[in-house]
DNA sequence: TCTCTTGATAAATATTTCTGATGACTGAAT
DNA sequence: ATTCAGTCATCAGAAATATTTATCAAGAGA
């Protein structure tokens, strides 16, 4: 009779394709693993793997049982759960994923008052791009995720907790006189508090590397699609991108929720923008069958409490 | 680790509400099944049973740790189905349900014909009512079911087959004229073809036994809401209702695939109905969930071939 | 050819699961 | 009150299963 643990083996040599390291991830060693793909595979009365020096390679009929076999994995994780947490709201591990344009100004205050609240939640953090997290979200890795939404994905659910606005990050010694080459800002005051996006033309925009969301929210919001006033080489934090600024190296959108922190690291002034204002809708995202909706909730609440306050 | 396993033995004693017979469902003893019960709530952190004299009652948190626990049985199943017949067609072992209504006339020409052309095939039959077959399709006792459509479940999904039409049936005896009390027939000449439904006013009504579709189709097509002129005892087959029917105890439906059969057990004139006829649907249905497809299509298409030709 | 990597195999061991006998408990009948 | 029939739990030893350790064979690359 099939077990769970030949599927999880089966699943873990399918995601290494390899069998040594799928052993290894399984703490379990080689033959035993070995062996129980061979029963599964006896059971099932059909080849899941191709044997090669290379590793181990899914045949067709393995995909398709792959799929199943990963949603009945993902099923009984998520009965487990839902007997684990059904009761208490936020006990026991979970694993978040966070946004790289997020984690730095959300968790530190997050992560305490969490601690505070809810002593008996084991909290796991996972730092890296969206593409990844909701990838390790659908796969079981991870229980919820905190980052920019929109999420399209058929198993994913996602709840919007607030906006976070973009502003302008410029050089302190920068004049927005001195770029207006176009005339097109001539009349206005000096003092004037917002910026058009026609501003983000004038000088370099400094933005993350390829894959963050915040990269390509600005662009999106620029319309820029011509390569050659950016930095090709972008930066992998915030923090480099604002001492990029200071130096005068170009311009930047900082989201909001980095100010407090980020103004602070560098020598740059911020200009909030003229309506509509560009910005990101931050929320959560977690597996639609997941059954720890009440904990995504409270987790919800909480970051609500550490963010920017709305307009 | 939860294993499949417990949740099989935990499916099984919330089956029988009692852990001897749910172990020997099983083909265990008792003690292991209650050993692997009790090591899944131990998993679980929960009780799933109320342990009483009477038997084994399941707790709030259990009912709900069941659906997901047989939603996850389900799966492996359908995972094992896969496996084994995504290359041939109707091989291997095939639960399939009928209706009473149905199986005597379907069963013996299908029998011989899937016999003859899927030797591969190892067919196992149910006949019970819809409701009944229905459940143990959801629960996957069941592969397939013939039966009267429509079936309204989010699990199941259908096609229908082909229209099996209602005739009157009378006993040899019976003059149309003699019950035309109405006098809404007098002018039709004696030879006319066709019944009208009223005609069905006009004498007692026999029908199955509470449960079955063919009686509640027949109520719908008659909109006959009062009782009197129903026999309240029902019978369990047609068989008997034909022999009522020819020893002049009252009139009844009978679908067109019956006649073969019925027509000749006993002494009865049998007669179309005025347009619109009055028809059921007769079709398949399966676990939208199953991945055998291709074997109902086939199946469909063998029944097809011993069904009445359609119009 | 030699070396490294791959996964398979075999035997010994560890672990899990099962059986069969027994026991405790409960409600019903005597 | 006592017995009885039926429930599920417990336990020790047996059986089945999974795992480890050690070793092997085959192919790729030097």
């Amino acid at each position: 009779m099939i077990s769970l643990k030949q599927l999880r083996y089966f699943a873990a040599v399918a995601r290494f394709a390899h069998f040594g390291k799928a052993a290894e991830s399984c703490n379990v060693t080689q033959p035993a693993l070995s062996m129980q793909v061979r029963e599964l595979e006896r059971l099932l009365g059909l080849t899941l793997f191709e044997r090669r020096q290379q590793g181990a390679q899914l045949t067709d009929a393995g995909q398709e049982i792959l799929e199943r076999a990963r949603e009945i994995l993902t099923a009984v994780r998520d009965l487990d759960d839902f007997a684990h947490h059904h009761k208490q709201v936020l006990t026991g591990r979970l694993h978040l994923g966070v946004i790289p344009s997020l984690a730095p100004y959300v968790l530190p205050p997050l992560l305490p008052l969490l601690r505070d609240r809810y002593p008996d939640l084991d909290l796991r953090i996972r730092e890296t791009l969206t593409e990844t997290l909701v990838e390790e979200l659908v796969d079981g890795r991870l229980d919820v995720l905190l980052l920019a939404l929109p999420i399209e994905h058929p198993e994913v659910a996602t709840e919007a907790l607030f906006e976070d606005r973009f502003l302008l990050a410029a050089p302190t010694t920068w004049r927005r006189e001195s770029a207006a080459r176009t005339g097109r800002h001539k009349g206005r005051k000096q003092t004037e508090p917002l910026a058009s996006k026609e501003l983000l033309e004038e000088g370099r925009l400094l933005l993350l590397e390829e894959g963050h969301c915040l990269r390509d929210q600005a662009l999106a919001f620029c319309q820029l699609r011509q390569i050659d006033t950016l930095d090709t080489f972008g930066a992998s934090s915030l923090s480099t991108i604002v001492q990029m600024v200071s130096n005068g190296m170009g311009l930047t959108l900082l989201p909001e929720i980095s100010l407090e922190v980020e103004a602070k690291h560098g020598d740059i002034k911020v200009i909030p923008f003229e309506a509509p204002e560009p910005s990101r809708t931050v929320g959560l995202a977690w597996r639609a069958s997941s059954p720890r909706r009440r904990d995504f909730e409270a987790l919800g609440v909480m970051v609500g409490e550490v963010a920017p306050e709305q307009d």
